[in-house]
DNA sequence: TTATATATAGTAAACGATTACGTTACGGGA
DNA sequence: TCCCGTAACGTAATCGTTTACTATATATAA
C-alpha cells in the first residue's frame, strides 16, 4: 500500500510550512486568504486525507466512547444505544460497541482493552454490580457512567429509574382497578438492581393496601420470554384464583399472556397483565400491553451528557433518577 | 492530568532499551528470561499502561471496523450486529457503531469520518443502494462488505438471501396449503433490494400456479408496524375475500393480524399470515408467526470473515447468497 | 585456533499530526 | 524617525510506539 500524502506533502506543494497547513486545517488564526487558497488547492491536487490517529496521539484524546452492553437482543438496549449514539454524534464523539456477554463475563478484558485504546469515556448499561469490575473501572481513571444500573458502592455516577417505586406503582395501579389476587413474575433475586427492588415494590404496595402477601403467587424468571413461559406455567399449575399479573419485563408479560391462551384464558378478560420497560413489542402485543415506561432514549442521551461533563470538567456528575410512567393500553381490565 | 509512564520509563526502570521493552510486550524474540522479568517488574512497579494509539499510528492499522446501520430499533439489525461483534472480537477487532439514519442520510459524513479515523474496514447493513455513496466507499479504498443489501453496481461484495426466491417460497407455501386469494403486503417499490424482488417473487409464484394477479390484494407499506397497520386497513376496506397474507416483514405481519382482530377476524382461523425475517417478535406473537428466516447472526459473522479476508489479502471476496428457511409456527392454516 | 552462527541487546529513524516559540514585515503613533 | 504591536508565517520538539540496522558476547563448527 503506497502511503498517502501527509500534511508535509501538502506543505511542500503549497510552499508553506506544516504549521500553516495545520492551522488552515483546524481553522486557527495565522494565515492569509491567499495562503489558505494555496493550501486548499494543494489538498485537492494531492487528494490529501487527514489522519485522526496522529492527532489522537499528540492530543491524548480519541473522541471515542465505549458502550458496554450485556446482550443486545432486545430493543431495551437498542433504545438506550440510540440515545447515546445520537448525543455522541452531536458532540463529535464516536461510539465503540462492547458486547460483554450476558453475565458480563467479558467486561474485565474489555475494560483493559479500552484503557489501551485510550477511549475518552465508558458508559455501562445494565451491568450487574460487581465489586471487582467497579474498582477496575474506577482505577482506570476513564470517566464512566452507568445506565439502568448501579455500581457496587455507588462511586460511579448512574442514571436510572426508581425500580421500587415503579413496581409499587404498577401494583397499585392494578389494585386500584379492583384486583387483589395479583401474581408477581419476579426477576431473579440475585439481581440487586432490577430483581430485588421490584419485588419489594410489589410487596410494599400489597402491604399498604392491606392485601396479604401470598408466596404462591410469585414465580421467578429471567428477563426473557422463554423463561417467562416456564415460570408462568408453574403459576397456572399452582393457583388459578389470580385476576392480574405484574411482570418484571415486557417479554415476561407477553409470556404470561401466551401461556394462559393455551388454557383458553384471555387477557384482559380472564386476567389482567402489566409489563415493564415499554419496549417495542409492548405496542405490538395482542392485546397491546399496559406497561411501565422508562425513557430509554433520553436516558441514553443524558448518560452521554453526564459523561461529557466528566470528560470536560473532570468532575463526577451527580447521579440521576428519572421518572417512569405508566402507559395504559389494553391489557388491564377493571373488576 | 499528569502523564502516565511510557515504554521509555519502563526501559529506564528496567535498565534496558525501549526496543527490548517493546519486544517483551509483543512477545517477539530477542530477550532473555532474566530481562523479561526485569521488564515485567518495571511495568508492575510503574503501573505502565500500553498505548494502542501510538501503535496504530506507527503500524497504520487500527483494528477497528465500522458498522453502518440505518436504524437500530429492531432486532433484525441487532442479530446481525451480534454476529459481527462476536466474530470481530475473536479476531482482535473492535467495532464502531455508525447509526446513519433511516434514509442513510448521514452515510456520507460517516464515511469521511471513517477515512480520517483510519478504520480497517466497513460493514454496511441494509443501506439503500446509492451510486454516490457506493463510489465514495470504493474510492475510500477501505475494505468494505455489505450485508442484506447490494451496491449500486455490484462492485462491493455482499452477503444476503435471495429475496425473490424467498418470497416466492413463502407464497408457494400458502398456495400449497390451499390458499388462492393471497394478500401481499409489499415494501416500497423504491426499495430495489427488499421491495421489488419480494413483490416479483410473490407475483411469479402466483403465475406459476395459474392464479391471476389481483391489484386489489396488494398494499404498500414501510417495514414497520405502524405503517403496516394503515396499509392493512386499506386492504380490509377494499376486499374481504382473501384467506391469506404474505407480509414483507414480521412487524407488518403482526400489524396485519392486529387489524383483523378489531373486526373479529382471527388468525389463522379467518386468514393465514406469513412473515419475513424471523425476528424475536415472531415467536412471541399470538399466534406465533410462521415466517421466512434469514440466518442473521451467521450473516454477521460471515460478513466479518469476508471483510477480514479483504483486509488481510487485499482481494475482494466473493459475494454470498445464503439460504433462507421457512419456520413453521401457528399463523398459517390449511384450507 | 579461527571463522561463523546465534542470542541478546541498543540506537535512532520513522509514523503524521500539534504547537510553543521565534522571526519577519508592516503599519501606526509619538 | 523610532518604537512597538500584530499579522503571518517557519522551525523543531513532541506524542508513544515499532523496527531496520548495528553491536557484542557466546556457542559451535571446522
Amino acid at each position: 500500500m503506497t502511503n498517502g500524502p501527509t500534511i508535509k506533502d501538502v506543505a511542500k506543494e503549497a510552499n508553506v510550512s506544516v504549521a500553516t497547513v495545520s492551522r488552515v486545517l483546524n481553522g486557527l488564526p495565522g494565515f492569509s486568504a491567499d495562503t489558505e487558497k494555496r493550501v486548499q488547492n494543494a489538498i485537492a491536487k494531492l487528494g490529501y486525507q487527514y489522519n485522526v490517529v496522529a492527532r489522537n496521539l499528540k492530543m491524548k484524546k480519541t473522541n471515542i466512547i465505549a458502550v458496554l452492553l450485556p446482550r443486545v437482543e432486545t430493543t431495551f438496549y437498542v433504545n438506550i444505544l440510540n440515545g447515546i449514539e445520537d448525543a455522541a454524534q452531536n458532540s463529535g464523539y464516536d461510539v465503540m460497541l462492547c458486547h460483554v456477554g450476558d453475565s458480563g463475563s467479558r467486561t474485565r478484558e474489555y475494560i483493559k482493552m479500552l484503557m489501551e485504546r485510550q477511549v475518552d469515556g465508558i458508559i455501562g448499561c445494565s451491568l450487574p454490580p460487581n465489586e471487582e469490575i467497579d474498582t477496575l473501572m474506577s482505577n482506570s481513571k476513564i470517566p464512566s457512567v452507568l445506565v439502568s444500573t448501579l455500581s457496587y458502592d455507588y462511586t460511579i455516577p448512574y442514571i436510572k429509574i426508581d425500580d421500587f417505586k415503579a413496581e409499587y406503582a404498577a401494583t397499585e395501579y392494578l389494585i386500584k382497578k379492583g384486583h387483589r389476587n395479583i401474581v408477581f413474575m419476579s426477576g431473579p433475586l440475585t439481581d440487586v438492581v432490577a430483581g430485588v427492588p421490584r419485588f419489594n415494590g410489589y410487596k410494599r404496595a400489597l402491604k399498604d393496601n392491606s392485601i396479604p402477601f401470598n408466596e404462591d403467587l410469585v414465580a421467578y424468571t429471567e428477563f426473557s420470554f422463554e423463561t417467562g413461559i416456564k415460570a408462568f406455567q408453574q403459576i397456572v399449575k399452582r393457583n388459578r384464583k389470580f385476576t392480574a399479573v405484574v411482570a418484571c419485563c415486557d417479554d415476561v408479560a407477553i409470556a404470561s399472556i401466551s401461556v394462559g391462551l393455551k388454557d383458553g384464558l384471555i387477557t384482559p378478560r380472564d386476567y389482567s397483565v402489566i409489563g415493564f420497560d415499554n419496549t417495542r413489542i409492548a405496542e405490538m402485543a395482542i392485546p397491546p400491553l399496559t406497561t411501565i415506561s422508562q425513557p430509554l432514549y433520553e436516558m441514553g442521551t443524558s448518560a452521554f451528557k453526564m459523561l461529557l461533563e466528566e470528560i470536560e470538567t473532570g468532575k463526577k456528575p451527580k447521579s440521576i433518577i428519572v421518572p417512569y410512567e405508566i402507559v395504559e393500553r389494553s391489557s388491564v381490565a377493571e373488576i
